[in-house]
DNA sequence: ATAGGGTTAG
């Protein structure tokens, strides 16, 4: 706009456009700013192309995360240690992407070559990298070298390590470092408890996870819808359903509002126990909070109609899921068509194989055998490797 | 003149 109006931008004009774009969640329209503005050799401040940067490494996008930092050293002007590090942060965010923790690894080691100066901050970020992708023993080497280079691990820096070995199955060593997190002056607080609470959670460590849950607020820390699910994920995993409720009751007393992952774990546990009127009713009252239900959610409703016996609601929610373009899993399908067959509806287990292949699925083995004694009274072994054939070179 | 960063569940 300004340059079409003729107005020659600035440096700083230019810059605070990027960044309220960026701010606005139009970094695509702040990125051609910034071409725009390059090729007249204008090159706004690194803060603001630092906002962009961080956009676009948020939303995943590190192809024009590159392209820009190569804009950026081509003009002549050097990314700084924030620049890196909103890089290196989004890389590790994700749990399960091992090849981009590796990345973010070598871009952390590169910028040591280069001479900057890695602070509390960037460490802690790349040792959380580390933990959350199961590489504890190089998290630990990273926190070695820290201290070595004078930096004192931070409460930051605690968390992520017990959060790590809460994750990796040493809840003992966690413990320790809890204790020895506070002996340093580091205040307990939401997100450590959450952490602790999360590990012994996960360790089966209910009665100690009651009472840490328990001792919170009299130690003057806050509880958060966090700390709520994390213990009623943990009831439900262990059968204390009533318990879980009880809990879920006990937050909707409080001011904090429950989220997605507060109904997740209750409407599962409620359909594994056939409770169908229980788990429906949470769907209305999540859905009238206007929370949306997971996908997976509506697997678990469906293979609990047919827990109950109750094929036809079966079908009316598979009918409502494909028809919101989600995709059951595949045993939920077999699921339903076992329901079916052993109801003797046999015609209605057929239209649901007709909807799995519309939708790629191909039938289980076991399913397949059902299906074909249903329909021809007979051992269907043969039969199933034969239809097995058929999927195959229909798929 | 100033602008920006890291933690917890699913």
């Amino acid at each position: 706009m300004m340059i079409e109006s003729g107005t020659a931008p600035d440096a700083s004009t230019a810059g605070y456009l990027i960044r309220a774009l960026c701010r606005d969640g139009e970094p695509t329209v702040a990125y051609h700013v910034l071409r725009d503005v390059s090729r007249k050799r204008i090159i706004p401040d690194v803060v603001s192309i630092t906002q962009l940067i961080s956009a676009f490494s948020k939303c995943g996008n590190f192809g024009r995360v590159s392209e820009i930092l190569h804009l950026m050293i081509a003009s002549g002007s050097q990314p700084d240690l924030f620049t890196y590090q909103e890089i290196i942060n989004a890389l590790c965010d994700g749990a399960g992407r091992t090849a981009m923790v590796d990345e973010a690894f070598r871009i952390f080691n590169d910028l040591k070559l280069k001479g900057y100066a890695c602070d509390v901050v960037t460490y802690t970020t790349m040792i959380d990298g580390l933990c959350k992708s199961g590489r504890m023993e190089e998290a630990l080497l990273l926190w070695s070298e820290m201290v070595a280079n004078g930096i004192q691990p931070n409460n930051y820096t605690y968390n992520a390590i017990i959060n790590g070995y809460c994750k990796s199955g040493n809840i003992d060593h966690a413990r320790k470092l809890y204790d020895e997190m506070f002996s340093k002056g580091f205040k307990e607080s939401t997100v450590s408890s959450n952490i602790m609470l999360a590990g012994l959670c996960l360790h089966g460590r209910l009665a100690d996870a009651i009472n840490l849950f328990a001792e919170m607020p009299n130690k003057g820390i806050h509880r958060d819808v966090i700390t709520y699910n994390t213990l009623i994920q943990c009831l439900c995993k262990e059968g204390k359903t009533s318990d879980a409720i009880e809990l879920y009751s006990s937050m909707l007393a409080t001011s904090i509002r429950p989220s997605i992952s507060t109904y997740t774990p209750l409407i599962m546990v409620l359909c594994e126990e056939g409770r169908m009127t229980d788990a429906t009713e949470l769907i209305k009252i999540l859905e009238a909070q206007g929370l949306e239900p997971l996908v997976c959610t509506n697997d678990f409703i469906i293979s609990g109609f047919c827990r109950v016996g109750n094929a036809e609601k079966g079908m009316a929610w598979l009918s409502r899921m494909l028809q919101s373009n989600l995709k059951p899993r595949a045993e939920t399908m077999d699921r339903l068509v076992e329901c079916l067959c052993s109801l003797g509806q046999v015609d209605c287990a057929l239209q649901v194989v007709k909807k799995m292949f519309d939708i790629s699925y191909i039938l289980g083995s076991s399913v397949c055998h059902l299906l074909i004694s249903k329909l021809c009274g007979v051992d269907s072994y043969q039969v199933c490797e034969l239809l097995d054939e058929i999927v195959l070179v229909e798929s």
